[in-house]
DNA sequence: ACATAACTGGACTAATCGGTCCAGTCAAGC
DNA sequence: GCTTGACTGGACCGATTAGTCCAGTTATGT
């Protein structure tokens, strides 16, 4: 039953992109108009305002970021090797976008949260719900290796898991400031290890 | 020798405050200017540009910070107890905030670094230096806990200072994005407990 | 008293911002 | 064939953006 929906979806796949690399104020709708080739009408036709947009690409990255995890998830391999595989997905990306453009651009979710939490109570709200979604997906990992006494059974998955998040936030600022992938990845590892309780 | 610098601090003043509320993009020269009751002329006098007045600020900010860190660490308390008073520190200044206008801001370097970094060398290196600066401070820390006998000799105090350095800039972004001071203390507390090898 | 430099009020620019409006084009349903 | 609603090109809006310019004021050094 989906019609038209071709430009909008390039215009959430541009933005989503432009978003990524510039953050939201300092993008401006025309640019992202231009790229995708659509017209503004186009635009704020799909979209009330440049806000719901980012609504909206919040929504796709999400959406990305669920299948990436079932499929971490549904890799056979033991619990604490995938949880260390999601990690290793991030420092590729890291790398990458390095590679291509020169920049570490961090975690979207957390870039975009960072910005616009002070002044747009619907975008931050949004992001804290990926936030807690995370939090999840981190908890049950560990409760994986638990399970198959990766973990000792009073291992605490629920502080961990939340833990685990902000290692990963924490390691995306400190990458994107010093610019190094190499860092980023240095730093999770390292913080991913102690919180798993095998200090280095 | 100090002459009419009044207005030059005014302004620095003013746009702390402000860059750490709404960032640097959201912001305005103009609003710099009549809440600090200068005028633009005034302002591109001191100034070259906003970049520099952001740089300005950065330097201001790390003036603090290392004030606060000397502080800190000339209190006469076990040099763990220290580390923990900075991380008291933090905590006060969120629910402070929070209290004060009913927003999480995080960390002033994290926010503006994360907001930057992508396209402005000049800071993103500025404050790649501050961040390399706290790494220093912390490792110091541990070190002065090593020499207490308070951590084992063989403690990675250079590791440890930079995911402490990680902790506290994760821990930024998910107490401003949960917009929650207490989330954001005890994220903080747990990963640091961890680190200092205290697992829950 | 005078020169020099530091500083400032206020008008100004060119560009851009998010967003609107309308006259249309187009494809589908009847 | 006709209507309806989804969609679009392009002109347009008022507001705002960072930054400039200059004439004038104020302070400083001699």
């Amino acid at each position: 039953m989906e019609t038209r929906t071709e430009t909008r979806d390039k215009i959430i796949q541009v933005a989503t992109d432009l978003l990524y690399r510039r953050g939201y104020e300092a993008l401006g709708v025309k640019e992202i108009c231009q790229r995708a080739g659509a017209s503004k009408s186009s635009f704020y036709h799909f979209f009330p305002s440049k806000e719901d947009l980012a609504l909206a690409v919040i929504d796709g990255r999400w959406h990305e970021v669920r299948g990436a995890f079932a499929m971490v998830r549904a890799q056979d391999l033991p619990a604490l090797a995938r949880l260390r595989s999601s990690f290793a997905m991030m420092y590729q990306i890291s790398r990458q976008t390095h590679d291509e453009s020169g920049q570490v651009f961090g975690c979207p979710f957390g870039s975009l949260g960072s910005e616009l939490a002070p002044f747009s109570p619907r975008l931050r709200g949004r992001i804290a719900e990926v936030f807690s979604w995370m939090e999840g997906q981190y908890r049950a990992m560990l409760e994986d290796a638990i399970t198959k006494g990766e973990l000792p059974a009073d291992f605490a998955a629920e502080t961990a898991g939340r833990a685990i998040l902000a290692t990963v936030q924490g390691m995306s600022v400190l990458g994107k400031v010093y610019n190094s992938p190499e860092l980023l990845q240095q730093t999770g590892d390292a913080l991913l290890e102690v919180i798993l309780n095998r200090a280095a």
